[in-house]
This record gives structure tokens, sequence and C-alpha cells, in this order.
DNA sequence: CGGCCACTTGAAAACCTTCAACCTATGTGG
DNA sequence: CCACATAGGTTGAAGGTTTTCAAGTGGCCG
């Protein structure tokens, strides 16, 4: 133990080193065709102590794999409440989303003791190198379990109902907020998706109707109200 | 119309291109950083009318981006029935996930008439090149508002618990199936990410118990029964 | 015109949440 | 080593939301 690589020694306890020459790479990057030794620079963080924050909600983008333990992940709502959206064990990914957003799109807290590495992406539009890491790291992405649960899992009908027409007005390219649009769903499938029955999204439409909060004739919708 | 190049004539009616030729690049790789001409190799298929379905789950891997139109992404489960996991819209990305699982998670079908892409991914391992086109796919699916709703959302709360548990015990690398395990979370956290009361979670963890279904007590949890 | 499918509406039953109380572990200070 | 404080966990009863079942409407296409 007292024979550690200089490598080791920067800082107080992370460590630049390689995934090639890490013990526990098999976890993070599976155990066929190991990448070459310059390909994956991690740096080993300072240790989690169980309740200890790794990212907080809009910070800048930083990509970890997690070592050992675990980390949960939470958002906090507009309105002030929190939900965890995801849970993070060994061998995953935390932080991806933040180089797609700019920013970090949950807080990452440690579940129980843990150790994770950063991963320095090669910086944007440097080309033709890294291609190694590159497809690793879309493939683990690929694989994650979740991006980040449904935010309205637990929400009443009405809003989640409220959060498709939203997210989907958002994704379709509209030419102004208040154009109206067609659905491509079936109120069926809308439930599906949502985890509603068709019955309950036709009353939650209504509902959002009433309220002014767009208005709703067959599939056609339009926005209304703020937001 | 009719001075097309010879390249947008091969087969009935699908078209090998260069999506820096493509009018609507834009929508699926944004306006900066224009890709270099040779970097993304995407196939126009022929249109999906409303209704055809694109891709079957179990198939076996390919990407596709949309162009234009809505595709609804479904999976089958065990039971037989079937949940809406995901919507995409143009410039989205369609069967990424197949690339890390060997096969396609879900069946993709046109929601209304839509056209789609096809793009050649490099083959795994091919090393240095493609960097930048992997780059854009690695931020992309970053981006990508969904990988595939929960697919417990909608179900009984027993049975979003069970999922819960059965997910984490596979992702946890546990030495054999049966061995006690600790849950990293309390079930404020679980109900919370699983859109349940703690409460409710308590009781679904007993009724579980009650049919033999796992072994609970504090946090240590034993898979029992089969799976 | 008939059939089909999506959509709508109403009423009863099932489920989940909420509220309130109590219990149990764990850790801290005396 | 015990007493206490705290956080997490458990249990019961009331109330609200959602599902289910059933029936009926409206549009579209053969």
């Amino acid at each position: 133990m007292h024979t550690l690589d200089r490598t080791r020694l920067r800082g107080v306890s992370s460590t630049e080193t390689d995934c090639a020459a890490c013990p526990a790479s098999r976890r993070c990057w599976g155990d066929v065709l190991p990448l070459p030794t310059e390909a994956v620079h991690a740096r080993r963080e300072p240790p989690l102590e169980r309740g200890a924050r790794l990212i907080e909600q809009g910070e800048p983008p930083a990509l970890y794999i997690v070592a050992t333990g675990c980390l949960v992940l939470r958002v906090s709502l507009p309105d002030g409440s929190q939900r965890v959206v995801g849970l993070r064990l060994p061998g995953e990914l935390v932080g991806l989303e933040s180089y797609a957003r700019g920013a970090q799109v949950y807080a990452a807290q440690a579940a129980t003791a843990s150790a994770v590495c950063r991963l320095r992406l090669p910086p944007a539009g440097s080309g033709t190198t890294h291609g190694a890491l590159l497809e690793r790291l879309l493939l683990k992405s690929a694989a994650q379990p979740e991006r980040a649960a449904a935010p309205w899992a637990g929400l009443p009908a009405v809003e989640r109902v409220a959060a498709f027409i939203e997210n989907y007005s958002q994704r379709a390219q509209l030419s102004a907020r208040d154009d109206p649009f067609k659905l491509p769903l079936t109120r069926a499938d809308i439930g599906s998706y949502l985890g509603l029955a068709p019955e309950t999204v036709v009353r939650a439409l209504g509902h959002l109707s009433q309220a002014q909060r767009l208005a709703v004739r067959g599939r056609t919708v339009r926005l209304g109200g703020p937001g």
C-alpha cells in the first residue's frame, strides 16, 4: 500500500489515472476489447460519504462514472418540490445529459458511501480522434437503464396530460406558441404512455379545456394560458 | 424534379445521400458546425404511411433518424400487454438502444405519415475515424427526451415496487440471485422515484413479502419465488 | 347504408394518498 | 453504559382520484 505509483498521489485524494491500470476497469468498460491505454483518461475523485453531493442541479457540465456505491439523482421542480429520477450503480454514467443541455439536469447524491471517476470528454469538434472512447460512451449511454425517470410519475392525471401536451408542443417545431396543432396519438395511446386509462385522458383534457389552459377539439389542440 | 442526381434514383424510393446535401439537415444536425461532407451517410428510406411499422421488437439493430412525421414506440411485455414508451419527432433518433442490447427494444410505428433516414454506424471497434459523427450521436442521444418511458407507469403499486426491486437487483452485481442485499434508498425515495407515497411502498413490500415474492426486513431484501 | 374505430359520458368499485399516531433503530452526550 | 433525540419505518382509518364497466355518440370508408 505504500509503494503506490506517484501518479496516485496527486492532489489530496484524487488520482489521475488510466482505466487500463484500474483493477475495476472491467466493471466500467466490460472485459472485451480493452481500450488503448491512452484512450480513456479518468480521474478518481475523493470518496463520497453517504449523503455527500457530487453534482448540483444547474452546475456546468461534467461526466462521471460510478466506481463503487450508489448515487441517487434528484430534480427540483419549479414548484419547489423534489423528485428522485434515477439511481446509478457501479459502471453507470452520471451527468451525460449535461453536455446536451449545457448544465446539469439533476443533482447527484451518494445514497451509500461511493467512489466515482470523472471522465474528460474531448472538446467538442475536436474531430477524428477519440473515436473508440466516443463509441464506448455512446453504447454505454444507450444501455443505461433510465435517462431520468418520468418526472410526471405520481402527479395527478390532469398535470400528466398537461405535461405531455406541453412537451410535445415544444418538441414539435411549431411556428408560434399559440399555433393550433394536431396530436398524432389516440387518447388510448396517450393513456398508455402516461399510465392512465383512456377515459381519464379524455376527462383530463376536458378539465384543461375548462380551465382555459388549452383548447381541445378532437385531436386539434391549441395552447392557452401562461407557460 | 426530373433533373435529380443519379444517386437519388437508387432503389425504388430509397436514396443514398449525404446529409450535407439534404435541405432538411438542419433539423437533424443543427445549424452550427456542419459536418464534413463524408461524415454522415444516411439513406432515406421509402416513406411510411400512417400505421406502417419501421421496426419490430427483437429485430436486429438498426438506427434511424426521423425526417418528417412522428413515430410511436411500443414495447410488448411478457404478459402479452403492450405499452407506448415513447414518441419520436423530426430530428430524433430511433433504435439506438438496439446497439447496446443486440436487438430492437421496442417496435416503432408511424403515428402519422412519416419519413426516416437510416444511419450507418461505423462497425464497432473501427477505431479512430468517425469521431465527429460519434460525438454528434452521443450528444443527440443525451438530449433525447426519453429513452423508454417508465414501463411501470400505470401498473398497480405492488408491481411497480416489485419491478423496481427486480431491476435494482439485476443492475447491482450480485453473486447469486437469491443473495440478500441492502436497498440504498429510503422508502420515501423509492416512493418519489416510482410516484408513490412512502406508506404505499411499505404496504407494497408487505404484500410482496406475504406473497413470498421476496423477503424484506428493514432495508435488507432477498428475492424469492420465480424470476 | 353499415360497420368500425375513436371518442365521450356516467356511475360504482378499487386503489392510492393523506393524516395521525406509534414503533424501531441508530447515534450522541452525559 | 444509559438516556435521549432523530430519522426512518410501520400501521390504521378517512377521503379523494382513477379505473372499470357500460352505454352511447360521431366521423370515415367500404
